[in-house]
RNA sequence: GGUCCAGUAGCUCAGUUGGAUAGAGCAGCAGCCUUCUAAGCUGCGGGUCACAGGUUCGAGCCCUGUCUGGAUCACCA
């Protein structure tokens, strides 16, 4: 890597100008902004301490050493306190000589150690999965290719929330008011159905609980003593102490959720290595919890009900067992996350869950730090903003949800009719047709999901966001399946350019800024490894897209007449394309040879 | 009220460990299809980086305070 040299010729610059060895902060090297010659830039302010010259002539000084001592730099000029650095051809042929023939360029082998465990989607099996969900799954999915493609050993899980009050309220509504209805008979998605028997109940639930207001009983008495609420309770109780009846319905109405997740998570192009369920783990979060009373680290309330006591730490007591006996949310946590350690021994423990929960993983890191385990300091809390609409949150229950089958269709549906209106679908089969509008509706929409930063609030405007123009997947998309279209025509052609010509001494200035482009996808995976973020990747695939956009119209690749020049320029569109290639795929998104 | 997060162009978003005149896209305006794909390219207009202090050679970025918005502090998950 060139910056690496760079800095290490800066040390050497001072040592041997000024006689101090600069401390690391103070060697500053970053990219030349286009505006100025150059392509990479020394900061010499902060080395004016050492240099105790104005940074003109410290500038000048330093980059005079440099090219005076390396090959691959060939010139400098100074403008203020920068001192701009160029870059000789022969060091970017020579580069570009070396990445050419490797097909997986910027990935890592994997090099051993532990694995990292990538907890992503987590749906509750009383619903169908919305925008939001589509966020968590996006991110879940790229953050493990990106992790992977760094050199992790990657654990993608998903952990089901099949068990709760929230389903056997579900599963009452459907008992009641059910009439033996399936998807068979319906002809309805099982998420679907299921999800409209959870609005049926709230419906019912909240109808009792205005009766019985009406009748002059107090509004918080009335929320938790409505019959309905007392029933699913009660069905709870049941379901956790085995009653084969309820158990029996459980499975049948949480296998129609199933089936109807599978369909959309395969749509969506997502999956996992490991899907865990907790009502296999509720019982060890439990176990969990009595050891904790044991260790006296937990504490028991006179109604039974079981607690832990944060406020040392200055947060609450927290719940972890019912006074019934039956198991929350966090003891549930608990056992997976133990679980979870068992079966891998992870380096990291990575839970993809909206920001909302941020003090649900405080609270689980200290629990189980409370209850000895050290390695609680694994476990990641990848936090991420919620989607919102233009006219304000989704909320489930006032149906202003974006239904994630229902809004794929929608994508597909814009793609197909924005491709046919540009008259392009012509020579494709029906087949052909098909698979391309997926891809495009697919790309649109994971592109825009992923190209925000994941921990902000994102704005999601149904209208706006199936646009295909501008920083957009189908754009990036687009500049491929043309930068394949000059290839095949190249080929046809007869124009071979397989041998990378480093003959040639000569670079312009948008082949070179191509050339850096490329020289920094290594770097890029990295730090979106490190940081979490397929935004990174995204937005430097756009980058390069839009690079290669301006490149393709300022020169005629195969009207050039000096063969070198047209095979160098074939070459980097190659590599070009398979860079756009390999970006996306680490967001999930396909690129066509053709559209 | 406590805690946490955010505030950058009309809108949606970038902005790297603090570095040069704060960048894209959309929307608006003006051009470019006899040219390897116009889902594209070129140009124009659009900014008190919420506000006020501070730190320093230098702040959109760091610190303090204020304002605004959001999340959370549930025997929901």
């Amino acid at each position: 890597m060139i910056e690496t040299t760079i800095t290490q010729l800066l040390r050497e610059a001072i040592v041997s100008l000024y006689g101090q060895e600069p401390a690391e902060a103070l060697l500053q090297v970053q990219k030349t902004r286009p505006e100025f010659k150059g392509e990479y830039t020394v900061v010499v302010f902060p080395l004016l301490k050492i240099s105790r010259k104005n940074p003109e002539q410290t500038a000048s000084e330093i980059g005079k050493y440099i090219i005076d001592n390396s090959s691959d730099i060939i010139e400098f000029n100074v403008i203020k306190g920068f001192l701009n650095l160029s870059v000789s051809n022969q060091y970017w042929l020579r580069f570009f000589g070396e990445i050419f023939h490797e097909s997986d360029y910027g990935f890592k082998k994997h090099t051993g150690g532990a694995p990292i465990v990538i907890e992503y989607s987590s749906p509750n099996t009383n619903k169908p999965l919305h925008l939001g969900h589509i966020r968590n799954n996006l991110l879940g999915w790229s953050v493990a290719a990106i992790a992977k493609a760094n050199g992790m050993d990657v654990k993608k899980v998903n952990l089901v929330n099949d068990r709760g009050i929230h389903i056997c309220k579900s599963m009452l509504a459907w008992q009641k008011w059910g009439n033996d209805s399936t998807p068979e008979t319906t002809g309805q998605k099982g998420d679907k159905l299921v999800g409209d028997y959870y609005v049926r109940f709230d419906q019912e639930y909240k109808a009792e609980m205005a009766a019985l207001i009406e009748k002059g009983m107090d509004p918080d008495k009335a929320k938790n003593e409505a019959p309905l609420l007392l029933e699913a309770k009660q069905m709870l109780k049941k379901w956790e102490d085995g009653d084969k009846q309820v158990r029996d319905l459980w499975l049948k109405m949480n296998g129609w959720v199933y089936d109807g997740f599978d369909v959309t998570y395969n749509r969506l192009g997502i999956d996992f290595d490991k899907i865990y369920y907790e009502s296999d783990t509720y019982l060890l979060g439990k176990s969990l919890v009595e050891e904790g009373l044991k260790k006296g680290v937990l504490f028991k309330k006179e109604d039974g009900s079981v607690w832990c006591d944060l406020t040392a730490e200055g947060l609450d007591e927290k719940l972890l067992l019912r006074a019934d006996g039956t198991s929350v949310y966090m003891t549930q946590d608990l056992g997976t996350a133990q679980l979870r350690y068992n079966d891998y021994h992870p380096e990291k423990l990575v839970y993809v869950v909206g920001n909302e929960q941020n003090y649900h993983f405080d609270v689980l890191k200290l629990v189980l730090k409370k209850l000895g385990k050290e390695w609680a300091d694994a476990i990641e809390h990848l936090s991420y903003g919620m989607v919102e609409l233009p006219q304000g949150k989704m909320k489930s229950r006032e149906g202003t949800v974006v239904d994630a089958d229902d809004l794929m269709d929608e994508m597909y549906q814009t793609a197909k009719i924005t491709t046919e209106a540009l008259g392009k679908f012509d020579d494709f089969t029906p087949e052909e047709a098909h698979k391309l509008y997926n891809m495009l509706s697919l790309g649109a929409l994971k592109y825009f999901m992923l190209k925000v930063d994941p921990k902000k609030t994102m704005m999601f405007n149904p209208a706006e966001s199936i646009d295909f123009t501008g920083n957009t997947g189908p754009f990036i998309q687009y500049t491929h399946a043309r930068i394949k279209s000059v290839l095949r025509k190249a080929d046809e052609a007869g124009i071979s350019f397989s041998e990378v010509n480093t003959s040639i001494s000569e670079l312009d200035d948008k082949e070179k800024s191509l050339l850096v482009l490329l020289h920094e996808f290594p770097q890029t995976v990295n730090q979106a490894a490190i940081s979490f973020s397929p935004a990174i990747i995204a937005n430097y695939a756009y980058e390069l897209a839009k690079e290669f956009n301006q490149f393709y119209h300022a020169l005629l690749i195969l009207k050039e007449e000096n063969m070198h020049k047209r095979q160098l320029r074939l070459q980097l569109s190659s590599v070009t394309a398979r860079t756009i290639k390999l970006s996306m795929q680490l967001i999930g998104v396909e690129v066509p040879e053709r559209m």
